[in-house]
DNA sequence: TATGAATGAGGGTTCATTCAT
DNA sequence: TATGAATGAACCCTCATTCAT
């Protein structure tokens, strides 16, 4: 299995380092082969070709997003504690580590269409984590009953990556992980004055 | 003033159909020529070089939304009404030209980070409306005193982003605007079971 | 006649201006007729083409060397003499219009082998009036009587040619009239020294 | 070291063929590469880019140039042998490679000025050869003690330039290596009939 | 496995020239 | 005569991928 070799995980590193530092389109296979110390042919015998490269950077770094939130919710009991966890970690493991917000919230979104779409799919796991929370709250009545759940979730996703790329376009110039407990206020009760602080 | 010229508007038509139709990085100036009905060169003497199509594309378009949407919020008096014919109005524009929501979603976003800094500048007009609903909500009491501006536009342009987006993705399966009432109720109240309501 | 009308000349010294300040390369016709006041087309009511433009410069140029030229030589009885001032009046004219010299020397230069070879035969007035130096210095007596006129000719021309061109690539920056003395020496005697004044 | 690769040596002697067959501006890397066998791509692993490719084909040919010259020369004495031998091998190389003699004198003098600014950067070795004689021939007492070493260096260079590029325009139709005794002549004596002298 | 030299397709842009007004 | 908007051909260079070693 190529995947589990040292090379193929230094190839991946190496890539999000050189997309971070050079932009999208000057990510060249020669510049991710010097980077990560290795022939530029050599990158072709652990991936089919370069959107592999790019895809397989996406995947590996999801996979990880998605096994470290899982095991944040698994913790909490309620659906807007384990909501809460899960904004503070998306938040989190992108301000550890900048290369990587560069990377997700602005070069790969260069990618072609085709490459989007592959995205996407990866990007499905992640969500569907998102989804397991709504049906969750709703099972529970936290949520309101009537929630349509793809649309919470393009909700929630929309507010999270916005938020994460408005803040990597300011040049992480404030504080992203202490937005959480906004973010999340904003994703529960909405912009709407309730009741009692209205009256 | 070149932008006035019939044969101006007449590029910017071309250039969305040919990108929305052949995505952003085989969008040739020879292709947008041909299919404005102009020679290569003609291009040249109304845009300055191929990002100035690119990035007038979505100015004027980008043009056309805040006009739009502005004429329509001037019709509504409370706040979440405003917000409810921007969502509204953000949704339909885009299903009503397919080929606009697809260079806008999609392709644009493909542009390498110069000309994404150059677009999120036009962007903050659009997102400036936003910012007025909120500050305007706010002072008639019927937004949360406490609401953080700039969160809550991340929010709200995260939302409708995500959503438009995803239509699209979906290639335009759905109906797009009849989403918004339920996307306006995600935001003004967002996911929380609210004791009357839900009942 | 076209080459008396006012606007004939008009255009020749703003290809004159045009080339020395930009370089033969960047010396379009736009630019050309800009600087002389015109439109684009009008060029073509006068010039057949853009190379017959350039060539209309040497030409204009050249016969304005020749008639001066022969009007300083007339007034000269010895060959050396008039082989005198002829050096004197070719650095002279160019020490008063340093632009013709840039275009002269070096970015005429430039223009590809048919216009060269086409140059060159304008030339062959201005080399005609040395010969006729070099056939009159023989039969004074005055040159060597075994003097190869072509081969002197070139000597003559080339040193000329050489101390002009190394003049301008040098900025201008010493007098290139009050080298006349010297080269005229070197022509006459060359570098052998002469007897008695090495003794 | 790439200039010792052979394909280095193959790209030049490929360029100095096809500018000499087609011309400055009709030398397209794309001919070169044909002509040299090997792909356009390859080119760019040996220069930095065309304009380097021309630069470096009148490097090589002025340092064989210089090389073969400084050799004739180290065998003669006197000044006027040096400057013989240099005068017979300056028309003998160009003799050789009637191509050389066309890149040469005609279509590398097309480049543009900054071409023309580097290349005779490269030129100063050579003319510095001409300099070591004029100086040595001064301290001999061969050459005039009074003599200006750049005037003289123009005279001789310009001498032998125009004398080659006149027989080059005469497309070589006469032997240009014979013309030497009298070019070297005309040199030293000028051309002044020097009646006792020459008894 | 690993190397890295070689490949070659593809496109934005300039500008001399034309021609309808 | 004079205009100037429109034309469209032409080329350097990059870089993902291959393959002989």
């Amino acid at each position: 299995m190529r995947r589990n070799k040292p090379k193929y995980k230094q190839i991946i590193e190496a890539a999000v380092v050189v997309i971070a530092e050079n932009g999208y389109h000057q990510a060249q296979i020669s510049k991710i082969a010097r980077q990560a110390g290795v022939a530029d042919g050599t990158i072709y015998l652990y991936f089919k070709n370069k959107e592999d490269v790019l895809l397989s950077v996406f995947r590996e770094k999801m996979a990880m997003f998605v096994e470290k939130i899982n095991e944040a919710i698994a913790e909490k009991e309620t659906a807007a504690d384990k909501l809460f966890v899960m904004i503070e970690n998306h938040f989190r493991i992108l301000s550890e580590d900048k290369n990587l917000a560069i990377v997700t919230q602005l070069e790969l979104r260069q990618s072609d269409k085709q490459l989007r779409y592959k995205i996407n799919e990866v990007l499905k796991d992640y969500l569907q984590v998102l989804d397991h929370i709504l049906e969750y709250g709703k099972e529970q009545g936290e949520f309101s009953a009537g929630l349509d759940t793809r649309l919470a979730r393009q909700m929630i996703f929309g507010t999270m990556d916005e938020t994460a790329t408005t803040w990597v376009l300011n040049e992480h110039k404030y504080d992203l992980i202490s937005l959480a407990p906004q973010v999340h206020g904003l994703i529960l009760h909405g912009c709407k004055a309730n009741g009692k602080l209205s009256k």
